[in-house]
This record gives C-alpha cells, sequence and structure tokens, in this order.
DNA sequence: GCTAACATCTGTAGCGGCTACAGGTTCAAG
DNA sequence: CTTGAACCTGTAGCCGCTACAGATGTTAGC
C-alpha cells in the first residue's frame, strides 16, 4: 500500500460519510475516482477527504448536489466569492420560506389536534376536517 | 356517459390534483379505480371527488401517502378519533424538529454570508468554512 | 357523416440523494 | 495457509410524483 493512503472504510469512518454514498459521489463526479490497490481496491489520500468532508459540510448546509458541484469549482471556472455569496443568499431564503411554510402547517394541525376528543370510535374532528368540510 | 360521472381532466381542475397523480393514486390504491366510459376512459362520480380532496388536504398537512391510507380507513379496520390524534402529534412533533433544524442552519448560513465580502475573486470565507478549517 | 383538435389511454423511465442488496474478490491477521 | 472482514461491481428500491411516447377515444364544427 501506498504511504499515507486509506480505504474507503477508513476514509467512511474518519468523514462520517457512509461507503456507499462515497461510491456515488465518485459515480457522479462529485469526488474524483482515487488511485486503486493491485487488487482494485480504492486508496485515498489527504486531498480525498478534504474534499470529502467539504461536500459534507456544504451537504449540512442544505445545499444540493448540483450547487455544491459549483462550489467546489468542478464547472469551467471556480466560483467567485459573489458568485458563493449569492447561492448561500438564495438559499437563505428558500430556508425562511420552508420555516414558514412549517410554521403555518404547525399551527393548522396544532388546532385541530387541540379540537380532538381521543376518543376510542371513529368520530374524529380532524378526519372531517380532511373529508367534508368545504368540498 | 352516466349521469352526472365527470372525467379525469375535469376532476382533476376541480380537485387541483394532477392527472398523472390521480392515475398514480389509483395505481398504489390510494383512491378506488372509477368506472370506465365504453371507451375506456375513467368516469368519476362525487365520491370519487371528495376521497380525493381529502388526500390532497391530508398531503398539504404534511402526512405521507401510507399515512393518509390508513387515515382513510382502508386499512383492516377504521381509525379510532385516537389513532388519529396520535399520528397528528407525532406529526407536530416532527415539523417542530424540522423547523427548529432549519432555523439553526439559516442561523449558520447567515453568519457565514455576513462576513463574506463578495468581491469577484476566488477567495470566500464560506468556502473557507466548508474545506479547511476544522479537518 | 367527416374531420380536426383535443382529451385520454397504457406503460415506462426519470428526478434527488442516497441505501440495500447479491454474488464475487481481496486483504490482513494469526 | 486459512479465515473472516473488508472491499468490489452492478442493479434495484425508496418517496411522490412528473414526463414522456405512441396509441386510442371523444367532441365540436362544418
Amino acid at each position: 500500500m501506498t504511504t499515507g493512503t486509506i480505504t474507503i472504510g477508513r476514509l467512511s469512518a474518519r468523514t462520517g460519510v457512509n461507503i456507499e454514498t462515497i461510491r456515488y459521489y465518485e459515480r457522479i463526479g462529485l469526488v474524483p475516482a482515487p488511485m486503486r490497490s493491485a487488487g482494485g481496491h480504492r486508496l485515498y489520500d489527504e486531498d480525498a477527504s478534504t474534499r470529502l468532508s467539504f461536500v459534507k459540510r456544504a451537504r449540512e448546509l442544505g445545499f444540493s448536489l448540483p450547487e455544491i458541484r459549483s462550489l467546489i469549482g468542478l464547472e469551467e471556472t471556480a466560483p467567485t466569492c459573489a458568485d458563493v455569496y449569492a447561492l448561500a443568499t438564495s438559499h437563505i431564503q428558500s430556508i425562511r420560506k420552508r420555516i414558514n411554510d412549517l410554521q403555518a402547517l404547525e399551527q393548522r394541525l396544532a388546532t385541530l389536534a387541540a379540537n380532538c376528543s381521543r376518543s376510542e370510535n371513529t368520530e374524529c374532528p380532524i378526519i372531517d376536517a380532511l373529508g367534508g368540510a368545504y368540498e
């Protein structure tokens, strides 16, 4: 084995990214294909670990794989700071929208549940609200 | 055509559920297969419209299709009010969790973006935070 | 009645982002 | 040298639709 390289299992343990997911990222070209051992096993260097961690953190921040691809500079040109900022702010917008939607949803559900008798029969205000009310 | 029945297109327009989605719901058994015209076109009655609206509203409240299936009483037994209440409250929990997660995310992204120079070069604090910081 | 335009039909494949096999090979420890 | 763990490839499945392709049905106007 080449010095300083690790197997996919170790890389997975180190980065917290599932083995299958690492291979998936390779397949779609999000991370480069690593060198191989004589027998065909993947061998990763430090760079690979860095790049994979980057992807993972970006995922945790809610970026999609195509977005990460451009963040990582895999497109023709590496993104400028202004590009990244634009992507980040548009992301923030959509996160805020989702929060709003979810809060409205929570309100509606909570209201319905509050009216609920929790009895053992099949008469239920939640079902009523879904079914008969306004159709 | 039988009196009082409508085509899938009209049903779609009336309920706001996509035609393809209606057929999908039928295929997975979420709504019953309707009668057919001589030529094989689907013909829906009022009941179908009611049931489809039910499904749509439940989807809007964030219930999954399997959950809706049990809400609708397609399982062996129709759910009791207590069952529905349990499902609703567990839903509320998971919605609250998602709201929390998204708010934390928004915070992190906003903080990163605030430090951003928005310049036209490739040096960027967001990228730095993703890439180098702690690996 | 005939034609044109539109609606609907079936079946299948694709989206995102993985995850889970099956059935085989390689590696490392003892 | 053997064992057992780790790894390999390839494919199919998850959810909830959506988007075709290519065929057939329906309906309005002439």
